[in-house]
DNA sequence: GTAACATACTTGTCTATACAAGTATAGCGG
DNA sequence: CCGCTATACTTGTATAGACAAGTATGTTAC
């Protein structure tokens, strides 16, 4: 257990985040990497109190939180142990999709099809709060999974907060990482429909006519301004979206 | 704002119920009731707490999930403001659809086409997480928008902790109110495809073959029990799923 | 042997206090 | 009129301490 607790002493009580996030961050780190594999007990909270040196209510909000967000489980009286490892792709973490990939141990790579300037007409316009015929960065690319098409992007960006998005090179780095480099989003919009694809949608992904496609839309906010507006449409028979989660009275409630 | 104050009376220390959750409750109420409006600014917390006599630490943490819902929005330095409604279905809110119908002012009705027991596949009986063969009891159901079907829900419920399941009229109540109204789900896990429906299903849920539906499988555990697993099958022409959240640094992380 | 009890440890909640940091405004000096 | 500063108020974070309540285990009484 020691040996355990030794490892966090990356907590540093002067840094900008806060220490209730560092903490998050070194326990979904040591979850993620495999460290504390599922089901293992995790110190209580006392014990990270003496680790940590930091008090209990703020190791426990780290805890309460992880809780929440699906990646440990608590039972009172008892402990806290790793959750499970959900199966399926998150639904509404931000999460980059050449990670997602490749740490499942496939290949990722992508394509990059159009990177140009276009106009917003009237949809594009009010999703994004700009302007009716404002010029708007564009960027449409294809993301393989071993050389096998599981998602098609198609993303506006806001040219007056990312000036520089044209000059990158996106069959290098994704989208997502490169504007989450720039941006901290601070607001989230998810959608998610079926569509039946268009033929060149079906050329695209490499799939049959008549397979159905599932398309999520997000925009994101930071400043109450739409930083981009990304929809990505996914064969249905090459991924699903889902998520697990502890369940809190928030969504209980009718 | 005294009159607004006032009317938190609600709240009592002595109750079962978590005094943070009752303040959650209460806030909840008021913003889904329209009490208090879109954009409107919340009492500050010394105000809450001057009012309702509980510390700040508590009413800051009602204030903090409430955020962490997308129900209010926190300024930093400036105040808490009732955040925008969302437009669509919540994504991961266990919600009733008849209550979400008729909170768009529309008319819910429902029609049940299967109540009765079956005995379990080999794919049911993983997902319900019991022995091939085991006799669960099966639902199967279309809900109605003012008379247009927007809904096709397939149930499976675990008998032995749902053993009054069977003797429910649900064309009056639906089969998630009733389950809340037994069940405290404290874990769920959702999965969202998109299929291409058979013909049964399209004539159940009357839209044309080739239409594109979306497909929410559901499973509600209890007791690290699968309670429930329900499929539900959405015509995308008539309903499509959304959520909008404010962003913590966990959806961030790469 | 078994049931009841005491104890120790766990998480859950709540309080009172403190300080940090962001924002708006009033007032002053130029 | 403009810009600076003091201030008051807001939310954000962290602490130390307390009690409640759930669970497991060992001990005691019968």
């Amino acid at each position: 257990m020691n040996a355990i607790i030794d490892s966090f002493d990356a907590i540093d009580k002067s840094a900008p985040q806060p220490l209730y996030q560092q903490i998050k961050n070194t326990i979904h780190r040591k979850i993620k990497s495999s460290e504390w594999k599922s089901g293992q007990k995790l110190p209580s909270e006392n014990e990270l109190v003496a680790a940590l040196q930091v008090s209990r209510m703020t190791i426990h909000r780290a805890l309460r939180e992880l809780t929440q967000e699906g990646l440990i489980k608590r039972v009172h009286g008892i402990g806290s142990f790793v959750a499970d490892a959900p199966r399926h792709a998150s639904l509404i973490e931000l999460r980059d999709i050449a990670a997602e990939v490749t740490e499942s141990g496939k290949q990722h790579s992508s394509r990059v099809l159009a990177l140009n300037t276009k106009l917003a007409d009237e949809a594009i316009a009010r999703s994004m709060q700009v302007a009716r015929g404002t010029s708007l960065y564009f960027l449409n690319a294809v993301h393989y999974q071993d050389d096998i098409p599981i998602q098609l992007e198609a993303r506006y960006v806001n040219p007056e907060l990312v000036p520089n998005f044209l000059q990158q090179d996106f069959s290098v780095t994704t989208s997502t990482s490169f504007l989450l480099s720039q941006f901290r989003p601070q607001e989230m919009e998810h959608i998610v429909r079926a569509i039946m694809p268009d033929t060149r949608t079906c050329t695209k992904l490499r799939i049959e006519p008549g397979e159905p496609c599932l398309q999520l839309s997000r925009r994101t906010w930071s400043n109450n301004q739409v930083v981009t507006h990304v929809t990505m449409t996914y064969p249905s028979s090459r991924y699903d979206l889902g998520a697990r989660y502890a369940v809190n009275d928030f969504q209980m409630r009718q």
